[in-house]
RNA sequence: GGGUGGUUAGCUCAGUUGGGAGAGCGACGGCCUUACAAGCCGUAGGUCACAGGUUCGACCCCUGUACCACCCACCA
């Protein structure tokens, strides 16, 4: 073995072999366990999300299957629509080429070629990551088989009133050129303004205080084209008597009536509100109260018409309504129309004034453009009833969430839900199911087929097919059982479904897991013919941040790819990396400093397992992860730390007798044993903290028993044993067998967490641990055994520890070379502390590098010393030659100082009544045993010091 | 406006039936001791955000405040 850890030399080896052999599909033949991926976007590639989110389900996955469960984790990837078709979008206009020059099937095939050429990125990254993903089972949304179960779905729902098409306000992305849905905007404060202007009122009317026109006031002047009335709240004296009267709209000359509506305040403003309903969603609202015609006076760019086009409620023109529109603003954008609407406005005394104004302005999270309300025909999905079902399977527990704080988060918006849109104007997706002949009628069916057989349609009758795509969570919401193989009733489905967990960031909550929620209960029946849920927990992780607390975002610049941790990346490539693509120069500058300062020598290669180690670290429940290179870099120390423990292992074992065979002799050491009952708990306790999904737990109990237990102190103790000529050859191989087997049950423990690593060693010690098999990965899971928990060895190790601290205590402070063998007196112990002695001295000799130790009985005299306390006896390290009287004495007053707070705090309480009173009498016995204990070592130390200064005086 | 989470050592974070405040990294001192200098040994460092309350006893439970982060919401 070399004699550091090099990552590189055996993660892409061992993969292969698992894959090959078909280590990741299914086979356990315990009880099923099942986890589906988060489709990654097909075209995308891999970041710090993924690589924590990756990190946890694999280590989940692991685990289950080493305990025995038939095991899967189901991989496929997401055809994200928008995401998808923007960047080909974007390529395509590099080159000077829109999509409609190529026209939709043209463009499609671009698309194509493109998932071909990019798809496998993040599939190749997700091998270097370990993830043992069933690969044979790999789904991609836009499969005929997943494509079947969308159409499947769209067909019923409509069947059953559940999917609707109509003509609504909806979320416009004028640059998309696409519908989108209300969690797809962002609503981003912005410092704008409040125009406050006045309609004048028509056949001489006045307000009360005599004006002739009333004053509305906006933060959209250019909306004012679509105005339809002005609103007033019922109860408001000051225009009470206007209700029913007219103004005149402003340069387009409509008359629009005034209404009453309690959706007016009246203490905001003036309280007149313009009423524009085709323009935004309160107006909408009232609009619909009142039957006011719907205005809409933007093209799909967001422009303003060359002339507006009117509606009614039950969509249709209305032909009452002025469509006219002033010639000044066609064709401008809405900033353009809005600076000259307002000017127009000034320059005609309509301005009342202009207020600076906080408000939020609406924006698309894929294209950053201001989202406009805007009237056209979508499809929806009446989400009410499914709703009720997704809540109800919370409430009840069926659904558990973890943490279970974001069940609030969930209740919340799921009571308050909106039915959801879920046509897109875009070219890459799901094609909706719905097809329309020339009278407009529509017909939804499973295809063109369907449709004219179950309406029988002629077949001279012409039907094109709706051209809009689906949503993508349209399809992500199927995903746990369209993976399977619904509708057909599949071995899988019935196997798998519901699934064990998902993992999975808050961010998608709403997106995606609720809509899973309510999909897969309506379609979805256990045998009895209630809802089946997706899955039975979700497990929400924290975003992974940079070591600022900054979110990690391409335009940022502080994007890290796990891989270049893995491998490794030099400072001017991850300045490259990080810049490439930026349109401005500026932000590329800033980026290359920031990154500088914080790489200043590129990222060192750290391996995969370090990496994954550290993710699951870190993932403490609700909290977002700041990543943190030191921490990193401690986990692939750690890594090292189990390759040369295992290198110690293997030099000490190989071809020696490590008491493997059925009739082999050996004896279990007191280290052995205390190894052993060591070993039980950490087992037990890194299976409780992973059931609890306690990841973090686990990684520190698994750290802390290899580096503290088993390197720090078990090879240490195995040292005088194997070294030792006198020792008797069952002890040797007793403590050859014990290396060599807590090794290999802590490499299983380890596999969840570090697979490489664990493989690699496990495939060296296998043998000579008495065990068989190809790959460590299907090897039983580790299981505690109570009765290997031995207590009285813990408390013979306990004790050989506190003695060799103690004289390792004085050879740190008093700055005793290590290499100098010392003379040790033991003084004031009792029966129990001789015995140990005369058990372990080689060990204690061996540990804290002493030349002799002497024992001596109570009241014996010892040598002028340097002392230290385990408890009631005494260590005496002779101070002869070696050890300073003026440092001991101060070395004594700073032990002595720790006491007497300690004292005076156990005394305080111990004095006071009432706790005496009222404690239970174990915790007032427990106090009063340490300040009993630590007033004789208080004695002892004193008597002691006395004896030191006494010296040179 | 409503809601959630956070505030513990210089940094990153653990710490639930309320009863001695921990880890990693960093700092300081000493060591190439035959697994590991990606290491070993030792040491220092914290009125647990603030103010009240409950309790014999509060990092922990309750109330309030401050600051940070996030989610939701129709105030023109």
């Amino acid at each position: 073995m070399d004699k550091t850890y090099q990552p590189g030399a055996i993660e892409q080896h061992w993969y292969q072999t698992w894959e090959q052999n078909g280590y990741f599909q299914p086979g356990g033949s315990g009880d099923p366990y099942c986890i589906m991926i988060p489709p990654p976007n097909v075209t995308g590639s891999l970041h710090m999300g993924h690589g924590f989110n990756n990190a946890v389900m694999d280590c989940l996955i692991r685990w289950r299957r080493m305990q025995g469960h038939n095991t899967l984790w189901q991989m496929g990837t997401d055809h994200a629509g928008i995401a998808t078709q923007m960047v080909v979008e974007r390529q395509l206009g590099a080159q000077g080429v829109t999509r409609h020059d190529l026209g939709r099937e043209k463009f499609l095939e671009k698309i194509w070629e493109w998932k071909a050429q990019s798809g496998g990125a993040i599939t190749g990254q997700l091998r270097r990551l370990g993830s043992s993903l069933d690969w044979s089972r790999e789904r991609f949304t836009m499969d005929p088989g997943l494509s079947n179960a969308v159409r499947e779905v769209f067909v019923r729902l409509h069947e059953e009133g559940l999917i609707y098409r109509g003509k609504r306000l909806v979320n416009w992305d004028p640059v998309l050129h696409t519908a989108i849905s209300d969690l797809e905007v962002e609503n981003i404060d912005t410092r704008g303004h409040l125009w406050h202007f006045r309609y004048p009122l028509v056949d001489g009317a006045q307000t009360l205080d005599g004006r002739d026109y009333l004053v509305v006031a906006t933060t959209r002047p250019e909306t004012m084209l679509g105005d339809t009335a002005v609103a007033v709240h019922p109860q408001d004296e000051r225009y009470r008597d206007l209700i029913g009267k007219t103004v005149r709209l402003p340069l387009v000359g409509r008359e629009i009536p005034v209404i009453a509506d309690d959706y007016v305040d009246p203490a905001f403003g003036s309280g007149c509100v313009k009423i524009t309903p085709a323009h935004d969603f309160n107006d909408y609202a009232v609009g619909k109260r009142h039957n006011l015609p719907l205005v809409n006076v933007l093209t799909s760019d967001a422009k303003i018409r060359a002339q507006a086009e009117a509606f009614d409620w039950q969509g249709a023109l209305a032909m009452d309504v002025d469509t006219h529109l002033p010639e000044a603003y066609r064709g401008d954008d809405r900033l353009e129309a809005r600076a000259k609407i307002v000017a127009d406005l000034e320059a005609l005394g309509l301005v009342e004034k202009i207020e600076p104004h906080a408000l939020k302005v609406p924006q698309g999270d894929r294209s950053g453009a201001v989202v406009e309300p805007f009237l056209t025909d979508q499809w929806y999905v009446r989400v009410a009833p499914l709703a009720k079902t997704a809540i109800a399977a919370v409430e009840s527990g069926a659904i558990r969430f973890v943490p279970q704080q974001y069940e609030n988060m969930y209740f919340a918006w799921m009571r308050d839900l909106q039915d959801w849109c879920i046509s897109r104007q875009l070219w890459w997706g799901h094609r909706i199911p719905a097809w329309y002949d020339n009278a407009g009628n529509v017909y939804v069916g499973r295809d063109e087929a369907e449709v004219r057989r179950k309406h029988q349609l002629a077949p001279d009758i012409a039907l094109h097919q709706d051209e809009d795509v689906l949503d993508t969570w349209f399809s992500s919401a199927l995903w746990t059982f369209s993976t399977l193989g619904w509708p057909e009733d599949t071995p899988e489905l019935r196997t798998f479904h519901p699934t064990s967990v998902l993992v999975t960031g808050f961010d998608i909550i709403f997106f995606w897991v609720a809509r899973m929620i309510m999909m897969t209960m309506h379609f979805i029946k256990d045998q009895g013919g209630s809802p089946q849920v997706p899955f039975k927990t979700v497990y929400v992780h924290g975003l992974v941040r940079d070591s600022e607390g900054q979110k990690m975002s391409k335009s940022k610049g502080n994007v890290l790819d796990p891989l270049d941790i893995v491998d490794g990346i030099g400072l001017e490539e991850l300045i490259a990396k990080r810049t490439s693509g930026m349109m401005q120069p500026k932000l590329a500058d800033q980026i290359a400093k920031r990154t500088r300062r914080e790489f200043p020598e590129g990222i060192a290669a750290h391996g995969t397992d370090a990496l994954r180690f550290t993710f699951l670290w870190l993932a403490s429940t609700g909290r977002d992860i700041k990543f943190d290179l030191g921490r990193l870099e401690g986990n692939r120390n750690f890594c090292n730390k189990i390759w040369n423990a295992a290198r110690y292992v293997l030099m000490n074992a190989e071809g020696q007798d490590c008491g493997a065979g059925e009739d082999a002799e050996f004896q279990l050491s007191l280290a052995d044993r205390w190894i052993i009952s060591r070993l039980q708990r950490a087992e037990r306790e890194i299976t409780e903290a992973l059931e609890g999904f306690r990841f973090d737990h686990a990684a520190q109990a698994l750290y802390e028993f290899v580096w503290s237990d088993y390197c720090d102190w078990y090879l240490e103790l195995s040292k005088p044993v194997l070294w030792d000529e006198a020792a008797s050859e069952a002890l040797k191989a007793g403590t050859r067998r014990t290396l060599v087997r807590v090794l290999e049950a802590l490499l299983r423990l380890a596999h969840p967490f570090m697979p490489f690593l664990s493989e690699e060693i496990w495939q060296r010690v296998k043998t000579l641990a008495g065990k068989a098999g190809d790959t460590l990965m299907l090897q039983p899971w580790p299981e505690a055994n109570a009765g290997r928990i031995d207590s009285d060895a813990e408390a013979d190790i306990a004790w050989i520890q506190r003695v060799i601290l103690g004289v390792r205590n004085i050879r740190g402070e008093m700055n005793i070379a290590p290499g100098r063998k010392l003379p040790v007196y033991l003084r004031g112990g009792d029966a129990t502390d001789r015995a140990r002695l005369e058990a372990n001295r080689g060990f204690l000799q061996r540990l804290a590098n002493l030349e002799a130790i002497h024992w001596l009985d109570t009241g014996a005299d010892a040598p002028v010393s340097a002392t230290a306390l385990a408890g009631q006896l005494e260590i005496h390290v002779p101070m002869a030659g070696l050890i300073d009287r003026d440092a001991e004495l101060a070395r004594l007053d700073r032990e002595t100082r720790k006491l007497e707070q300690e004292i005076s705090r156990l005394e305080g309480k111990l004095s006071n009544t009432k706790f005496v009173d009222n404690a239970p009498p174990e915790v007032v016995d427990r106090e009063r045993e340490k300040a009993a204990v630590a007033t004789d070592a208080l004695h002892r130390l004193a008597a002691q010091r006395e004896r030191i200064a006494r010296l040179g005086s």
